[in-house]
DNA sequence: AACACTTAATATTTCGAAATTCTTGACGCA
DNA sequence: TGCGTCAAGAATTTCGAAATATTAAGTGTT
């Protein structure tokens, strides 16, 4: 089940991704190569191979002769994001329920299945179940789309999305939504084949995301309009 | 105005990206590392940095322990990529519709004024404008569009389908087609903010381009609907 | 001839150190 | 005190070679 990884670059490259997805590292942090040939027992070369495939999926910030940070969060930023993932979710979205098959739609009852009965975490933890059910639903309802560029694409803009989650909604703040309930709705309209109302509370439950961690970072004085430059 | 390139390696990696896109390398070719550091005299760290970037683009792939090689072009990937394109590039457009402002109008008033005027070349060559001046045209025409991550994800996978245009279609096929008038249709229903028109001339436009490329490639016998894993 | 095994050659991958650039802080001077 | 200069230190970037894996060739056996 578990690949196997065929070079020490690409066990790196996905060890990075993880812990920056998983918020190993704080958002503007500066990643220095002293604490990353540590931590991942590799030389320069090949951390630098790995933050370079980070900076082209937006992950990582390169500062030619300056080294590389994690990409720092913002208000302006996370408004830009969110509109490009209502534009390309609704749209993979669309033709997933216009191609997706029988095997599909099960796949798709399952995950909406499995996501109802995970807890929601109350924390940010790294053994909470829950992240991990709530992105494949995620993943799942787009996977009748037949374009797999299409669906990499929004998946790559999900992940871009984690590190504001991650960082800026203390997860206590589910308790005033009812994810359940807008999951299952989607859910539902996919399933009866409803193009237009699934896309509709899709892109709703996206952008309510959105509005409600622009509250909680304000609130927290995280999140800033503008990019941080320096932080210690 | 050209700005000066702040390191070997991003100087690398911008040479290596246009040389894929501008045909120096057949799709599915291997890139060895022998060739590549004698052509861009680095080592081989540093070509395998912009290497591993091209990798996340879709312009080159990685085969662990067998090394890189040009994306291969097959049919089945051209539909993915189309299919891609029309639904990224219409929503952009409808945004860009939506948002752009005076300056962003007169900027594409320019646009289509200088694309009617420059001659389409008649053979793929380095020095021919007309592929500048096009790709130029429909990056403007998403402009205005306020997420600047969308209007990425766009230009990546236009960049993609360039190695399409570059490798089936050989350009005097150009001459069948009113790519003036289409393109004038596209501009014009933008100034005139026709969002409808303008996504439907776009995506016909996408769809058509994409026509031609698969007859003319058939006929070529270049194109393969399974991607091709041995190449001399 | 066909196959398995071994060996040589070739290519990729990784490392550790050298080269280069940036940062810091002290010093001299107005 | 404030400011520019300059050296020392620290970090990034690049290289060239060592290590590892793959491919090709050769040898012997059935």
């Amino acid at each position: 089940m578990t690949s196997t990884i065929a070079t020490r670059g690409e066990e790196v490259y996905v060890r990075m991704r993880g812990d920056i997805v998983a918020g190993e590292f704080r958002p503007g942090t500066k990643l220095r190569f002293a604490m990353l040939t540590d931590r991942y027992e590799s030389s320069a070369s090949v951390i630098r191979e790995g933050l370079a495939r980070l900076v082209e999926q937006g992950l990582v910030l390169s500062e030619p002769q300056q080294g590389y940070r994690v990409a720092p969060v913002s208000i302006r930023d996370l408004k830009d994001l969110t509109l490009a993932r209502c534009a390309v979710e609704t749209q993979a979205l669309k033709l997933s329920l216009e191609h997706g098959n029988l095997a599909w739609e099960s796949s798709l009852v399952a995950a909406i299945h499995a996501l109802e009965r995970t807890p929601i975490g109350s924390k940010p933890s790294s053994g909470d179940p829950w992240p991990i059910v709530h992105r494949r639903f995620h993943e799942i309802l787009l996977e009748g789309c037949p374009s797999q560029r299409l669906i990499n694409t929004a998946l790559r803009l999900r992940d871009s999305a984690a590190l504001y989650r991650r960082w800026s909604l203390p997860a206590d703040d589910y308790g005033n939504r009812d994810l359940n309930g807008e999951h299952r709705a989607i859910a539902d309209a996919a399933i009866s084949r409803d193009t237009e109302s699934a896309c509709h509370l899709l892109e709703a439950h996206l952008n309510l995301t959105a509005r409600l961690l622009v509250e909680r970072g304000l609130q927290e004085g995280f999140l800033e309009e503008s990019e941080p430059v320096e932080s210690g």
